[in-house]
DNA sequence: TTGAAAGCGCTACCAG
DNA sequence: CTGGTAGCGCTTTCAA
């Protein structure tokens, strides 16, 4: 077999008979190699299985083919739905992945620092408000950021988004067509950007459809976020004298245990109310939920998030993008569709 | 502010007015230097912001603080809970998680070669079965590798499994102190190596049982895998003349899956029959399902998988472990607890 | 097109 | 306890 120690350029230089610069330039296609020079390094380099150490490689180049991931609640389907179109990606263009799951936003700062240590080529913000002094930092080190689904003001980092705009206006549309007079916008007390923005689209929308008739909007407000936050929310609600008609939700969690926390108390969607979330994920699709969503299009926002990362990583100086992915209505049960 | 160029730790030597020896001595926790000098040093990386280069440390100690980790299908709620898991244990014992997901078995030899390329400290595989000779080349690259919930006649690679055994006695347990006599073991029809074990076990418990009284055990097939399987299982189920009174399912989503595309002809658990799945995930436990499941204990697993990598880390020669982590039957709605 | 050589930033050994 | 030094394996000018 193969010696016990890894085999190194220099191996495959010798027993190709060429100079180890050849082997690197074979490799990174950077340089330019005579044919059959290389081709004789390829066979030397499969014969002894060789392999480039990505370590030193990155050291040399001041950069790791790797790429920065931070997230949190993974046990939301959405966030690792998420995740995993973002590995997929990643892996797609060739990278490695450094995946940071976050508890508290403080981590962030912990995370960030190491993923600077392996001189990652880009970090992707899945979760937590990126400390400013920390994104400078990355900048300063000539490390392309990018935020999704969330918003800051930072110089030099770009935004991937889903349109909540769009969202929003699709679900108000939806609901009204749907003869909902009274309508209610669901969302956890201290939602992040996302939920606040998608909160902010909604009334905008209802407010445009106020020219043409009477509307009412009320906001229910949830103590805990998640399946559970949304639950209690629906019970509180049903012992209050409220009563309403159409429910927007800032996320599938909440949506989904509104849902059922609903049904506990007696009701039940489409036959009392309708009820849309955003996140289209596995679990609302499923029988017992079958609950209408806003979809978004995460293949699309993971290929973006990338594709700003190689921008700026090309040229740190290009204008922040902050980009917006369209979103669809996606009709299941808690709001059907409309035969007119 | 600071010069452009990353500071390295010949800056804090300089600053300090030591040799960057000392500087890596301070970081490393390795040789010994002394308090005062200690500190000088500390107080110079600080104020020069230094943070050690980790591409260029583990290329000296051939070996990063990288762990690989391998998952598929992170869609399933108990994948990604188990991602989590792995990741906080990960993060906790001060490595970085580089995680790869593959789609089909196929990647996973070049995942694993990239984990290689990037030395790192450990492998753990979550998903596919992990092709003998790759693996060899981890141990002969002195990698260690450790398996969760599967298994491979492997040498010198641990596995740390979820007590199957453990899990379908007390299903089996379950169901017949409440009264079943048809039994029925539901599993995915190219089920990993677990759920075939989990269905040995089921039908062994079920044997020994057959000593006290009259029981009856059949299999359903799933043509395919997750929650999708489960229901179409669940609808040719019902259009056959069998009738069953307890359900064991290989795993959660299977069971979910189950349980409403039974309800979708009419049937409903508890009411005619009794229902445990494997894995208990947030999904199983909210209202629309409330499932009677084997919960998996997650921390533990993820725990004792980073303590076999740093054992064999310290010594590959370690004699292969094989352990078993105790699980517990969660009781819900679908298989309600006994008031005898 | 090719090889020689100068590092990348850090660790670890060895002598003092 | 400390500093000098020899690499770790690779990339990238610079001449040839």
């Amino acid at each position: 077999m193969n010696k016990n120690h890894a085999v190194t350029a220099q191996d495959v230089a010798t027993k190709a008979g060429v100079s180890r610069a050849a082997v690197s330039r074979t490799f990174t296609n950077n340089g330019s190699v005579a044919k059959e020079t290389r081709e004789k390094i390829l066979k030397a380099a499969q014969e002894l299985g060789y392999q480039v150490n990505f370590l030193a490689q990155g050291l040399n180049r001041k950069r790791s083919q790797l790429i920065g991931v931070v997230v949190a609640r993974l046990s939301d389907p959405f966030r690792s739905r998420l995740l995993e179109g973002l590995l997929s990606e990643i892996q797609n263009k060739g990278y490695q992945a450094l995946v940071t799951e976050i508890g508290n936003p403080k981590d962030l700062e912990e995370t960030i620092r190491r993923f600077t240590q392996f001189r990652v080529s880009g970090v992707v913000v899945t979760s937590g408000q990126p400390p400013t002094g920390l994104v400078k930092e990355c900048v300063q080190h000539n490390i392309p950021v990018v935020g999704i689904n969330r918003h800051m003001d930072i110089k030099d980092v770009d935004f991937i988004c889903s349109d909540n705009q769009m969202g929003a206006t699709l679900a108000a549309q939806q609901l009204i067509d749907s003869g909902c007079h009274k309508l209610a916008w669901l969302n956890y007390k201290e939602s992040t950007w996302s939920g606040v923005s998608r909160g902010e689209a909604f009334r905008n929308a209802i407010e445009q459809k106020q020219a043409e008739q009477v509307l009412n909007l009320i906001q229910i407000t949830a103590l805990q976020d998640g399946y559970e936050g949304g639950r209690s929310a629906a019970k509180l609600f049903c012992r209050s004298d409220e009563r309403v008609e159409g429910v927007f939700c800032a996320n599938a969690q909440l949506a989904c245990g509104f849902l059922d926390g609903m049904r506990e108390e007696g009701f039940d969607a489409p036959r009392d109310f309708h009820l849309i979330g955003f996140d289209d994920t596995e679990l609302t699709a499923q029988y017992s939920y079958r609950l209408t969503t806003i979809g978004q299009d995460i293949e699309e926002t993971a290929a973006r998030a990338l594709s700003c990362l190689e921008a700026r990583g090309r040229d740190a100086t290009t204008e922040p993008r902050f980009e917006v992915v369209p979103v669809k209505l996606v009709l299941r049960n808690t709001s059907p569709a409309l035969f007119c």
